[in-house]
DNA sequence: TGGTGTGAACGGATTCACAGCC
DNA sequence: GGCTGTGAATCCGTTCACACCA
């Protein structure tokens, strides 16, 4: 479609590349979509329509439409999106299609958890290498890997090609390790551990907190003056 | 809501109470504007500056003192906050003041991890009670608890007073298992499966999605065309 | 002087509503 | 007729800048 001006179109982009900058709410909603699509087309849909998709993926067919149109025009009109093309595109878009090499520092109860997570492999994710720097646990087998020291971090990384890595260990020790993840080259982590962590510019941090997560749900609980089982 | 114009002051609320309905943007920082301030009273700080907070907390000083804005005037101009008092603010505006007991289904890695989380105790949750399918982790203990089988989920959900449910199981029971919850009466879910569920109005749900978080940091990762490790 | 509290400006994301295409 | 794609309107959240106060 040759839009005239508005928000700024790509200019001449090639091939279906496009999507410089998509936002961050946009990805996470990507991220549903594409389950979605996998299951509507596993249940062999091979088309849907943004109503049908958005229920599957839990959104607002409004949203759902203004997002894909971010990506381009995959959709035909009077019929809906084809579930195996739109579900490829988005895997591009977010770069699975590359392999992502991903380490678990900390081999506790949440880092074996986390080793043995079967919705890492589906989605081009291999676990590569487990890390602990207890003697317990170090050497040991756990959902197929070895457990190695922390104290060969370094040289296992480099050796196992990881480009991601996953901080299970405690508070108190993330910084000093999430410091040599960053000396080491590694520019994507992805933290459990309860602490604010400094990364330099450059390096993509998530962070996932479990405490903060029930603390959302008491305030909501407690704003409806939910204190206990309310029997319907 | 008949609301006039403008940013809809609270009229004339009385005692410290004030925030009818905290933005969720704000709510995530409150819970670390709370660690934050943990940390410096522990540290001895009876009082710090939006500044400092701010740092401490990960945040910049500027929303920090409009989400503080929104609880009541709690500062001193020209000194700063009490920890202590602050704090303590906080808490009640999160509702963790109350006690929360926490059930979690599933006792697979994850929800051993969850049991065992030290970070739930130290905030006012209580996790009374862990469930499993499978007879070969029914009657173990796990962090101090016996696993209970998932067939008596509604009495032990009455005997422990579960106010807050931890949903840790395969994607294809989770709904079954939500549905059950909502049936007894457990209006606050945390749910770590990896699908879309329906939870009727009145219901607070919130999602963990591993994967997505994984795929988010690829999407970065290949935005910066980061590929492999970084050397420096 | 130093630092809070907050209107006002800004920017990003969501919803609405419909033109345009199949 | 049905459904996508998208401007326009709206809502929400963040940043700015400064009046005001201890």
């Amino acid at each position: 479609m040759p839009r005239s001006k508005g928000p700024a179109q790509p200019p001449a982009e090639t091939g279906p590349a496009a999507a410089r900058h998509l936002p961050e709410a946009t990805l996470v909603r990507l991220t549903q979509y594409l389950r979605a699509l996998t299951e509507l087309r596993d249940a062999g849909r091979s088309s849907a329509s943004s109503e049908v998709l958005a229920e599957a993926a839990g959104v607002n067919s409004a949203i759902l439409r203004k997002d894909l149109s971010l990506l381009g025009s995959y959709g035909t009109r009077g019929v809906g999106y084809e579930t195996e093309v739109l579900a490829q595109r988005i895997t591009e878009c977010l770069g699975l299609t590359h392999e992502w090499r991903v380490s678990i520092i900390g081999a506790g109860n949440l880092g074996r958890a986390l080793s043995g997570y079967g919705g890492f492999r589906n989605r081009g994710f291999s676990v590569v290498a487990l890390f602990d720097a207890s003697p317990d646990l170090i050497g040991r087998d756990v959902n197929g890997l070895r457990v190695a020291n922390v104290a060969f971090l370094e040289d296992v990384l480099t050796f196992t090609r990881t480009n991601m890595a996953v901080l299970a260990v405690p508070g108190p020790v993330a910084q000093e390790l999430a410091d040599r993840l960053v000396r080491i080259g590694v520019r994507s982590i992805l933290s459990f551990a309860p602490v604010v962590l400094q990364v330099p510019e450059g390096v993509t941090l998530r962070k996932v907190d479990l405490a903060t997560e029930l603390q959302i749900l008491a305030y909501h609980a407690q704003q409806a003056g939910q204190t206990g089982l309310q029997r319907p």
